[in-house]
DNA sequence: CTGAAAGCGCTAACAC
DNA sequence: GTGTTAGCGCTTTCAG
């Protein structure tokens, strides 16, 4: 086994609450034991069981975050942000890929209860008044960031709506009258949490009316290449085609390329989230950028906040500022 | 605080060690308690204390994760793999990333430790004698991925060395008589392990002797695109830029599309991983694919005989098929 | 089949 | 300053 505070004690030949005192600096010790401790303990290559640190404190220093996918850019961006900030402040994180399923995030919400998580950062999948009521059976501090629950949750993200809304402002100010917005997710209405996605179609929709265009083509088939290469793209007025995140983009800037359609000369292209991957894509994806590692570490910071209590709980909603990039697709 | 066995056992008028029973569903237990503990269980909405259990059992149900950066694709396919696959089958991961610092690896071993992880995945950073002591040290079960270490440990990965070795002997096939071989982290030799990309490299240098071609060019420079930039790539033979990972690629040939040299007919270019991102870039990269899900899932599969102590000490290393991509680059 | 009690390694409150 | 002791919640062994 390994060694353990007992075996320092003993061979200190002090109590284990002695030793306690010297390897967590904490008052009421003398230099001279305390040195003493320290250097055996380094002799014997102790290492605290954290285990039973956590058990006799009640706090395990351990932060749980739910996501859909690391495979997804955006994510891996998110997850590195939080995994290296949480570290930087003596946490380690649990980190549950739901892929978009319910089921999942529930285990891994139970998962977290059962392993006593300090804190959840999460971007959750469900949401409705059912799911509100499990979190708060779960006591345990959470911060959501990409979809919002409720009020009841510090939400850490950008201000939606707005940014799509200039995304599209953008997309008109280029001369396009007409726009084709593709959100496949859609369809799961009801179903899971959409609110990114619904806030960022009511932004399209704000863009266009403030811009007094018309209504946009909504399509949320899942084959939505198929339902694009059904419309005759370059009947005027002239048309773009708006994403709310640039994977989407890209699946139909390669059916563009395969079918010979130029970008932007027949049809203009917006992406959303602006990926590190466009820099190798051309033409350069417009798109809207915003501080994900920030968002990342501005859940942990809030999260940590809230595990201590000290935290402005007026101030729940907290949003950074995000960007147009232009680029050559519009 | 929450509800224990404890308040259980009192509320059932059992002792503590009969709710173990039913909860855990050992033996020694009459049908008619165990199910009326499981009722109260139930409508107190107990769940289990896992710091707790870990300290009693010794075991945490956690492994920890060593890898460089989830926001490299191929990175985050591992991880995805490894933390769905440990899920299924009751374990949790902490995963950390060092970026390519020895000290973060270090600190990382030492949270694994104290933090009590049944077993550890791991793409090393560091190697040597000293290390190899650190790790035995550890006293818990490591498979590395990636980067190898030494006989001492499970090794899951591919033949590195073949892989490269038919990817050079593909590209000479291709009409290329010379190859320039890019990989700037070789200059970080004898500091870190740099294990698949010396073995990428030998790849190269035997497949091009048993062409009975010459030597590749290497370039370690940080800058290699200005390295690069300094060569002329159309003086005769015809040459090939070969890269021991796509990520290196893509940036040479978002050079060349800057610098208008046509890629295949100016100079080939061939990558190594086949990250999914490619499918999104024209010309389309020719490549080294292999299966990283598997070996994530191999790993874990792995890992867990080693914990259970039924695992097959002769067998260590465990390599899984590679294959090459053709694309439009050569 | 059930209960009692010791122990996992560490913390914290209270004596001395 | 230092020692003692009672937990934290769960598992496990040994009686009965």
């Amino acid at each position: 086994m390994s060694v353990t505070i007992k075996d320092i004690a003993q061979i200190c030949k002090v109590s284990e609450g002695t030793v306690d005192r010297a390897l967590n600096d904490r008052p009421g010790i003398s230099k001279k034991t305390k040195e003493y401790i320290l250097k055996v303990a380094k002799e014997l290559n102790y290492t605290p069981n954290h285990l039973a640190r956590g058990l006799a404190k009640g706090r395990s220093m351990t932060l749980g975050v739910i996501l859909f996918d690391v495979r997804n850019p955006y994510f891996a961006k998110l997850m590195n942000a939080i995994e290296v900030k949480a570290r930087e402040i003596g946490y380690v994180v649990f980190p549950i890929f739901t892929h978009h399923d319910p089921q999942n995030e529930r285990k891994a919400l139970e998962h977290f209860k059962t392993r006593q998580v300090d804190g959840i950062i999460m971007f959750s999948v469900q949401s409705g008044h059912e799911f509100e009521k499990e979190l708060l059976d779960l006591k345990i501090p959470i911060v959501t960031i990409g979809n919002r629950i409720s009020g009841g949750w510090t939400y850490v993200g950008i201000n939606e709506r707005e940014s799509m809304k200039d995304a599209v402002k953008h997309v008109i100010s280029q001369g396009y009258e007409e726009i084709i917005y593709i959100c496949p997710p859609l369809t799961r209405r009801g179903e899971v949490n959409l609110y990114t996605l619904e806030e960022r179609l009511a932004g399209c929709r704000e863009g266009l009316s403030e811009m007094g265009k018309k209504e946009p083509l909504v399509i949320m088939d899942s084959d939505y290449i198929k339902a694009i290469s059904q419309i005759d793209l370059e009947s005027q007025p002239k048309k773009a085609i708006v994403c709310p995140a640039d994977i989407y983009a890209l699946e139909v800037l390669n059916h563009f390329k395969k079918n010979k359609i130029r970008v932007p000369e027949q049809v203009g292209l917006m992406g959303f989230d602006d990926i590190d991957t466009l820099k190798y894509i051309s033409p350069r994806l417009c798109s809207v950028r915003y501080p994900v590692s920030e968002i990342g570490i501005t859940a942990v910071n809030r999260l940590l906040e809230e595990i201590d209590g000290n935290h402005n709980k007026h101030l729940n909603v907290l949003l950074l500022q995000h960007q147009i990039v232009t680029g050559e697709s519009l």
